[in-house]
DNA sequence: GTCGCTGCAAAGTCTTTGCAGAGAG
DNA sequence: CTCTCTGCAAAGACTTTGCAGCGAC
């Protein structure tokens, strides 16, 4: 019933909560809710990886072929995610930038620079801190990201 | 001759040890050293800013203007320095990369997404948990960045 | 002298934009 | 119906590359 409760640590949205999620952002905005976009939000949602917009419009045209979806949508979508949050971007490295669903459960990166592997995890320590430090610098936090680069166990051998 | 003193912690570096160490590397990698190549990083080394290629082009334009450098050498020096990890670069939000010398004391960012204005901190708490969480996952750590997003003192008024 | 470096301009990437027709509300 | 979206292709922003002459060693 009504509000749903708000649970920190929330883990996995799951799928018809999100795209609600998306349609009531669209309906705030006065913004359309098309075949295109969903399929966005989906792919996303369905994908473990962190994705570049070619990617992205690759895996869209694999499974889709017939909606033809333009790179140019699935960059103006991902901008319209970015800037309401709903997905988070990882840049480094070389040219250009990853993608993810930002409703998965905050985590970090540990970015392997032999294969390219992206881990995650996330440490209740690290985030503690970093509220500490914000709040006695007086700086208001909205967002962090924090990549460790390396050599991935497999990698090592 | 023989290895720099891996000197964990090392503070502030001296411009003459950071010429010096530059110079080596070029002799190593059979490089030449040339006005440019010195410019460029004495150019970093002033700079308490993260630059972009491009600020960093107009600053020896500025100071230096009978080199005429082209913006295609600062890429150039930059990527050399950054494969030799003596620059990290930085890159987040819009397109292109900051760089910053590697050399200064290690440190992590807070980011004002008003102002754009980048602050610089270091926690050794978070220093020492990234490493637990590495030696935990049997990732050889070999560098690592973390950026907080928000809005900063300044902004806040 | 030799061979790498540099500036310039041209060529590449990755992203964004303009436009006319398609489609959601 | 209206007004936003979309695909396409052209335009932009940022980087990299090819080349001939210059300069470090």
């Amino acid at each position: 019933m009504a509000e749903i409760a708000t649970d920190f640590n929330s883990r996995t949205v799951e799928y018809e909560q999100l795209l609600s999620d998306f349609k009531s952002l669209l309906k705030r905005t006065k913004l359309k809710f098309t075949i295109q976009r969903e399929v966005i939000l989906e792919t996303l949602y369905n994908s473990d990886e962190h994705l570049t917009p070619e990617d992205l419009h690759h895996l869209i045209q694999e499974k889709y072929p017939e909606l033809k979806t333009g790179i140019a949508t699935v960059y103006r979508t991902l901008a319209l995610l970015e800037d309401s949050s709903m997905v988070t971007s990882l840049s480094f490295g070389a040219q250009g930038k990853k993608y993810e669903l930002g409703a998965k459960e905050h985590h970090d990166h540990l970015i392997c620079t032999e294969c390219g592997s992206i881990t995650e995890f996330v440490d209740e320590e690290i985030e503690k801190r970093q509220h500490s430090i914000t709040d006695a610098l007086g700086f208001q936090m909205s967002d962090h990201s924090m990549q460790i680069y390396g050599i991935c166990k497999n990698c090592q051998k």
